[in-house]
DNA sequence: TTGTAAGCGTTATCAA
DNA sequence: TTGATAACGCTTACAA
């Protein structure tokens, strides 16, 4: 490995070398290399792009960014980038920002609050374009007021934000159907058979799982059905809180169990691995049924009855929300559909 | 939503607002805010903290890097966030980074060799601290040369490179234990009873496949078996490469199959879902084994037979390097075992 | 220990 | 259209 002493570093090439090297200005290497309103005489411009090749310019990006003042750094920010929902999201945004030229990088919470606000912070000083909160977000907690005055100045400074998913925060929100999704799916269950369910959700002040939950209850109540208080198990947001969960439960609260909602796919499965664990089958002993469609679910058997979120989607309209400058289209909630799979089979 | 015409747009607090508010000098408040050998009189000190909060300054990054010529930006090169190998080793990098206060941002090539090179060059002009290819690079490739200049002309200027499990390039590599680990696996398959064999390879010249095909090549011959070169079908690198691959199998050839090695396990799954398409069931019918471990296989039933790779080890094996500026103990290699599950039971 | 002043690599303003 | 020259926000000799 080519060991490199302090001593023999080269010097980055710079603006000025190029500017000499073409005999031309400064400003109108500038001028030349990264756009401008101004024009540039196309010969000099050759000459500038010519030389700038010869020694491998590359702009300073920071240098840039001081003098604008401004920067295309679009910071995503999420639970964590294991989690398929997650590095899916990240996926579909980084591939909608590319047509807008937008930079975007992703940084981990880890499901702390505290670490969201200093991230926001870290961002202002940056002068990043534009922050996406893609996590979950808990209602009334105490963090959430400090949360958003820095969400505040971040955009006071001329940042956008825009919010993935939770209402929470009085700010740009690009919406998922996560109720209306919800409601479907419990519909879709009565219809098939079932009667008696379990929900598992996640903290009890996330919003997103309160949402679903409200929503899958909604559906239910439309069907002449019910999900009192006591079916409904919190835990950690997580495989794992699923996965524990299922596993303490009463042998006789599972018995009076046909189904278990979890409202996420990562839940589900954790739920899955946990219902197995206890020798129950899935679909024939007990049936699963989850939320989001991740990706991880092309290899899962028997197939999870689950709701579709169009990723691909969200990250669109994150973008385009961003780029565009304006607030989308009033209203826009990103839908969410019904898939049924086998872990639900029709019930005589 | 707070609909925010530029006119009300807020300067943003610099550091001499936060000087001439503690009643200092810039340097003073330099030295006071962001570490330095130079000490600083305790009130002073203190009185430029305080002004700091009061009017929530944050440090601008940009222009820290512009004047002091260097970052903490580790740039983390994979092909596909999405993929559950990829997501989690840079869950790991992450996590390791921290310890060592850098920041590591994510970015993604979608497999383009064109891109990669783009982006080394991109973060040369940023001064980013390091640079990680983790993707899989091919060898022999006409752009390999270009790449292998790009980063060298990074490293010229301060910037360091580390690879991940992958020998086409002289730079300093983080190595996995490729043909180890497919060694121990063809060598406890045979142990198992397995005879005839079919290996699923990514693109041909890809180094990691080949380093994997060899070794379990290897694996077979020390136990006294073949894999002959027809036996190994190339395809794309991904879960859709496997599954149109096996789906495209002649009968014959795959009733000749007692177990298909994918080179990972993305193609593993890949593989298994062409399998049950065309009507055969895992391992009753035909026994699969993949590489890597990822989290995915938490979920998988039957369990899925492979080489686990420990990328939380990885992910601290990189950052170490980059961090102690020392290219980390010689020859040091990853290691990886064999973990057998349901998916290629015991042979009769 | 503190302050002054000269950079860092760009962009932007304003004459020419 | 081009080129001096002054920003941009920060760090760091160098002097005091």
């Amino acid at each position: 490995m080519p060991q490199r002493s302090p001593a023999d570093r080269v010097r980055p090439v710079t603006l000025t070398d190029v500017a000499r090297a073409a005999g031309v200005s400064q400003s109108t290497a500038s001028r030349a290399l990264n756009g401008s309103a101004r024009r540039v005489d196309d010969e000099l411009k050759r000459r500038v792009l010519d030389a700038a090749n010869r020694l491998h310019y590359t702009a300073n990006v920071q240098a840039q960014a001081v003098a604008r003042g401004t920067t295309s750094t679009v910071a995503l920010v999420v639970s964590d980038i294991a989690d398929a929902y997650f590095s899916s999201m990240a996926a579909s945004v980084m591939r909608a920002a590319e047509a807008y030229d937008l930079r975007v990088t992703v940084v981990v919470t880890e499901r702390d609050v505290e670490r969201e606000i200093e991230l926001v912070r870290e961002y202002r000083g940056q002068h990043a374009r534009a922050v996406v909160l893609a996590g979950s977000g808990y209602r009334h907690s105490a963090e959430t007021a400090e949360l958003r005055r820095e969400l505040e100045m971040f955009e006071a400074t001329g940042g956008r934000v825009v919010l993935v998913s939770r209402s929470d925060l009085p700010f740009e929100t690009v919406d998922l159907d996560n109720s209306g999704g919800a409601r479907r799916l419990s519909s879709a269950l009565a219809r098939l058979g079932y009667r008696r369910f379990l929900a598992l959700a996640g903290e009890e002040q996330l919003v997103a799982t309160q949402d679903r939950i409200a929503g899958f209850r909604q559906g239910l109540r439309e069907s002449g059905l019910e999900l009192p208080e006591e079916r409904v198990l919190y835990s950690e947001f997580s495989w794992e809180g699923a996965h524990a969960a299922v596993q303490t439960l009463d042998d006789d609260v599972l018995g009076a169990t046909e189904l278990v909602f979890a409202v996420n796919d990562e839940m589900a499965l954790g739920a899955i691995a946990g219902l197995r664990t206890r020798g129950l089958r899935i679909p024939e002993d007990i049936a699963v049924a989850g939320f989001d469609d991740i990706r991880t679910l092309r290899d899962i058997v028997p197939g999870l009855t689950t709701v579709r979120v169009p990723l691909e989607e969200v990250g669109r309209e994150v973008v385009a929300r961003i780029a565009t400058g304006e607030p989308g289209a009033e209203g826009r909630v990103i839908p969410a559909s019904v898939v049924l799979r086998e872990s639900t089979p029709r019930r005589n």
